[in-house]
DNA sequence: ACACCATATATTCTCAAAAATTTCATATAA
DNA sequence: TTATATGAAATTTTTGAGAATATATGGTGT
């Protein structure tokens, strides 16, 4: 096992044994789910009532969420959710597209019969909630966040690198905050669009794939700077 | 300011306020410079000893570099260095040219006559100092990594991506544990490799750069390799 | 010898309170 | 008025100790 901070799914809610985990999870989805507002300060005292951790406990997890760009500190400061800036925005999809599509490419080479079904099952679950939620309220779109990530998660799971898979997910984490910032309807768009890379995936297409999936993120990032 | 966590140097002693972020740097360090050896186990008491702080403050260190990937952990069992292994470094310098060449290109497009400046200062230290360590001692061989981390700094510091930047650093990092791992001189080759690169970049060569780039890291992968 | 269970030790995890620092309000002087 | 100094309150940082959990030890039965 690589560390425990690696999460087996992403929004949910895993076996949380210890305290500082429970608290990791609940916090890093409050502030994507923008329940911690872009710039608030997190004074100690009232993260305590909140999330009922001590202090030490809560600290070291504001020390992750730091570390992976979700929390700002300032020294002697304390602690503040990280700020949302359209430039912001911008970094974080062309990472995205950058790594995502290096990963798809790898995947496309490397992934066996096993990875085939995984992408297909994650497809399917996908698709059916997509087509379920027209016009969907908040429960809906959690899931079907939940089932988007692990799509996109399917598709680059076979690249071989794990180094990989852990930089992506905290991006695929940040640009999913933005999304929900805005949350307007996006979801017949995005609905073909995961069609025709799921397909040209199976294909093994991988020029098809990569300019899709480049496109998909390009699109989602216009509509979300669109309103902001 | 994005947060505290960011170093502005890489190895070195930054003013270090808190008892935290000092230990933080020491520990990243002789995870880096092998003085804690892969796979050890980082015990609490022993640490609190060696490192002069408290056992909560060294879970908030813990915990970060636990996020970076400097150190494991496993739920209930306590925390590790991060094992090396060949597969890992491959990983890493893949996904270092990956982000560095993208991050170079950026870099050349919009690098102003400051930067440039930056450019030629960073060689300039340089490569001084890889014309002094012929074979060098461990004293001078930290220098020389610093000096070597602020020249790649330089050249794609105008890049535009906080985000990016900071991905980078960390992969840095662990590509640099890897070299200071096997320790054996590559430094004449290094040297010719940053002029041409160096050479490249002032003439905003963006595809013979990249090229140099690639081959300069795969060269140090393949040397590392080989002694490991 | 081997597996299984109880007990003791070691280690991690969590907490609450003390110490250090910043922030805020008020007063004083230029 | 503006600036600076002073003291009180709020907040962060750090510590050491207790609770929870894992690991090691030793005994018992087969």
């Amino acid at each position: 096992m690589r560390n425990t901070h690696g999460k087996l799914n992403f929004l949910g809610s895993a076996p949380h044994n210890t305290v500082a985990n429970a608290t990791y999870e609940r916090l890093r989805h409050d502030i994507i789910f923008g329940k911690l507002k872009p710039g608030a300060k997190l004074k100690l005292e009232t993260l305590k009532d909140e999330y009922a951790a001590s202090v030490s406990t809560l600290r070291e997890t504001l020390n992750r969420l730091t570390s992976e760009g979700f929390v700002s500190a300032a020294e002697q400061r304390g602690f503040f959710v990280s700020p949302v800036s359209a430039a912001d925005l911008n970094e974080i999809a062309n990472l995205r597209i950058l790594l995502e599509c290096y990963a798809l490419e790898e995947s496309l080479q490397n992934g066996d019969d096993d990875w085939e079904a995984d992408v297909a099952g994650a497809y399917h679950k996908l698709s059916s909630t997509e087509a379920v939620i027209k016009n969907g309220n908040d429960a809906d779109i959690e899931t079907w966040k939940e089932y988007d990530w692990q799509f996109h998660l399917s598709l680059i799971r076979a690249c071989n690198s794990t180094n990989l898979l852990g930089l992506h997910a905290t991006l695929f984490g940040k640009y999913l905050r933005y999304q929900i910032l805005v949350l307007t309807y996006r979801g017949e768009v995005a609905r073909q669009e995961h069609k025709a890379l799921f397909e040209a995936a199976i294909a093994r297409d991988a020029n098809a794939a990569t300019k899709l999936l480049t496109q998909h993120i390009m699109n989602g990032l216009t509509h979300t700077l669109e309103y902001m």
